[in-house]
DNA sequence: GCAATTTGACCGTA
DNA sequence: TACGGTCAAATTGC
């Protein structure tokens, strides 16, 4: 900062020759550049030059240099692991790799509130844009290992609006506002994760309303349609499936192209609730009728019944 | 007191 | 090496 002022101070004082003397010109300096100077001109540089001078007298009166007022305000600080008193800090040993998760997608809205819960981890000022991007993940990522991100920044074009971007899924569930009942009774695997809490919706001859959505617009954060991903598998499924439950590795050795995510309603129940997608090859041929590939959005009406083997009731099928 | 935010430091990647 | 994403201590707000 120092050097820069200076730097400014020089140019000024040459500023000032150049337009109360009209010399010297230095080499590419335009040739009206030396025309008579306007009144009260010598006064603007005089006043610049006083204040480039009070500004360098400033930072020289705040003890140390540049780094003075910072290091004064306590604000600068190291890390854990840092060794202090010395140039340069201690690099900690743990390799941090840059866990960004996939691109989903980007949308341009007026609010941040966008129905789910996130905190802000960092902002940023990004080059070439006046707007700081500011950095956003799930709030459930402490508990239930959500890696969902956003990146926030006011748009360029119009700063009421603001350019979100979306990466990663929502593996998390908030319980406030997805009706869904664990049971209690359940072993804490991927089992029994769903279940829809009274009996009465448990009884295969139920119907209910079901919406199954392509994955675009499942995670699309836009829609009223707050869907998350599969939150359990059965324990029938392939063994690279197992033991993952919610977890990012399940997520991407899935075909987005053959996912689904299904809404599930009933009668006298208003909210809706996430049941989950799976790689159409997982789902068994008899029991459940998912389509592999819905082109549409629609809203079918079935009934539960089973999923996977008999007596497995952590997934449901039902009927188209 | 706790949770959320701020912001300089750290670190991976192009 | 510059840039940008993330970490984490300090700060703020309830």
């Amino acid at each position: 900062m120092v050097d820069s002022l200076m730097d400014l101070r020089g140019q000024a004082e040459m500023l000032r020759n150049i337009i109360l003397q009209g010399s010297p010109t230095p080499p590419g300096t335009p040739a009206d550049a030396a025309a008579p100077a306007a009144p009260g001109t010598s006064e603007l540089i005089d006043g610049m030059m006083t204040s480039l001078k009070s500004a360098l007298s400033a930072l020289d009166t705040t003890g140390g240099g540049a780094g003075g007022q910072a290091a004064g305000q306590g604000r600068r600080r190291r890390r854990a692991g840092a060794v202090a008193g010395s140039a340069r800090p201690q690099r900690r040993t743990s390799t941090r790799r840059r866990s960004h998760s996939p691109f989903l997608n980007m949308v341009t809205t007026s609010t941040l509130d966008d129905g789910k819960s996130w905190r802000k981890y960092g902002q940023k000022h990004i080059q070439d844009s006046p707007n700081p991007r500011s950095y956003y993940r799930c709030t459930h990522r402490p508990d239930q290992g959500c890696r969902a991100t956003r990146q926030v920044q006011t748009s360029d074009d119009n700063p009421s609006q603001f350019v979100i971007s979306y990466y990663g899924q929502h593996t998390c569930r908030d319980p406030s506002t997805i009706p869904l009942v664990i049971d209690a009774g359940a072993p804490p695997d991927c089992a029994n994760l769903i279940s829809f809490g009274s009996t009465t919706m448990g009884a295969s001859t139920s119907t209910h309303s079901v919406t199954i959505i392509p994955p675009q617009q499942a995670f699309d954060p836009t829609s009223m349609l707050l869907v998350s991903r599969l939150v359990g598998y059965s324990s029938s499924l392939p063994s690279q499936l197992e033991n993952r439950c919610g977890s990012e590795e399940v997520h991407s050795s899935s075909s987005p192209a053959s996912e689904l995510a299904a809404v599930v309603g009933s009668s006298g129940m208003t909210s809706l609730a996430t049941v989950g997608s799976a790689p159409s090859e997982y789902w068994p041929a008899g029991t459940a009728s998912f389509p592999s590939s819905p082109s549409s959005l629609g809203i079918v009406t079935g009934s539960f019944g089973s999923f996977g083997n008999a007596g497995d009731d952590d997934l449901f099928g039902f009927d188209l």
